[in-house]
DNA sequence: AACGTCACGGTTGAA
DNA sequence: CCTTCAACCGTGACG
């Protein structure tokens, strides 16, 4: 059906981002926000969303934090049933963009999860690049940061999509290599025996332009502590700013390739489990829970509704107190985050705000929704996670 | 009335 | 450790 695109797409990026960089004056009114006049209690930020805040559906929300996952699978689930988004948007106290949203990013996703939070975008100047660059420069020390674009281009170090700008080639130059002219090549030379210690988290390993690199499936290492992922899984690192037609096509190739080994983890949709945030690798001591992004189940967690419908921090999961990593035989390290949503939904006794609108029985979320043609996803319980609700 | 869009203030995490 | 930046969030208002 709508698997045929298992990365998210720009349309809800690109228009997002124009909006904040072109200030449009289009009003002067819009600015209104609950939270200037509910402000939560507490006032001040701390990592507590205290009581959240309080929409004008009598929802409760955490400004700057995604919906629970309860309820943005809710959403496509009541969406669904053929229930309308503005009887979406009343009975689950979400307003109705919101709902508008979740579903158009379902709509052209098939994932219903938040995006990627926080972060840099991938750098483009990667361990690799800077080395060619430091090769064309030293071969020709005259080179102009242009042409050592073309040739990066050119000699597929770099496609168009991961193609550092002039002013980055410049700043490298400048910065990195600095006056190379002046280098004693010998301590290039010197290096060759040992190879360039490749970067122990190879830029393409978490963020995979399809580039040469990547796609001639370049071994990789793996950070300590850490599975040496199949490249498939590794593949689905695809930064969520990567919208360009060739790279979802890129990648839909790849995610339709059947899956070889004996994880029963769907091959598609994983990207929005590991790209959720833009952690990139997390230390293997902490920020993956079983797989699951720690930021993810945080944000599970902290965020959790109640049964009164509030926010609580009373599940706090804290890292240390998960093991860092399960063996990926037990739980694909990346089915963790859609196997929470079903026990917090089913095993615990959610409602929303009011308690009245949506019925323990009402919610129970066993048919699997949260990816289209992929079924199953959610069947799996995370333990931790469930405990932790 | 319903819904798509977008400014807003907020959070997040990499650099 | 702190700041900056750029991504994301949901709300609420507009059209």
């Amino acid at each position: 059906m709508r698997d045929q695109i298992a990365v998210r797409s720009a349309a809800p990026v690109a228009p997002a981002a124009a909006s904040r960089a072109t200030f449009s004056p289009r009003l002067s009114s819009s600015g209104t926000r609950s939270s200037d006049t509910f402000t939560g209690a507490g006032g001040t930020k701390t990592m507590e969303p205290a009581f959240g805040e309080v929409n004008q559906l009598g929802g409760v929300f955490v400004n700057g934090r995604p919906l629970p996952n309860a309820i943005r699978l809710r959403i496509v689930e009541l969406a669904q049933l053929g229930i309308r988004p503005c009887d979406i948007s009343r009975q689950l106290r979400v307003s109705h963009g919101c709902v508008s949203k979740i579903l158009a990013r379902y709509n052209e996703t098939g994932s219903i999860l938040p995006g990627a939070i926080g972060g840099s975008k991938p750098r483009v100047t990667t361990p690799t690049v800077v080395k060619h660059i430091r090769t064309y420069k030293q071969r020709d020390p005259g080179i102009f940061a242009w042409e050592i674009r073309d040739r990066l281009l050119a000699d597929g170090v770099c496609d168009k999509f991961n193609l550092p700008s002039v002013s980055s080639i410049s700043r490298i130059l400048r910065n990195k290599i600095g006056n190379l002219s002046h280098q004693n090549q010998y301590e290039s030379i010197k290096q060759a025996p040992h190879p360039q210690p490749q970067p122990t988290l190879p830029y393409n390993h978490i963020y995979p332009y399809p580039t040469p690199i990547a796609a001639s499936g370049a071994k990789v290492p793996t950070p300590p502590g850490m599975p040496a992922l199949p490249g498939h899984m590794a593949m689905h690192r695809i930064w969520p700013s990567s919208h360009s037609v060739t790279d979802i096509l890129g990648i839909r190739s790849i995610t339709e390739q059947p899956i070889s080994d004996s994880l029963s983890f769907p091959s598609a949709k994983l990207e929005e489990w590991s790209a959720i945030n833009r952690t990139n690798f997390p230390p293997a001591s902490s920020a993956l829970v079983n797989g699951v992004e720690k930021a993810h189940l945080e944000a599970e967690a902290k965020y959790t509704q109640t049964p009164n419908g509030l926010p609580t921090v009373s599940s706090y999961v804290t890292a240390p107190s998960i093991p860092p990593y399960h063996p990926p035989t037990q739980v694909s390290p990346y089915m963790g985050y859609s196997a929470t949503t079903p026990a917090y939904v089913t095993g615990h006794t959610w409602q929303p705000a009011s308690g009245s609108a949506l019925s323990p029985h009402s919610c129970d979320f066993a048919t699997p929704l949260a990816f289209k043609g992929v079924p199953g996803t959610w069947e799996t319980v995370h333990p931790v996670t469930a405990s932790a609700l």
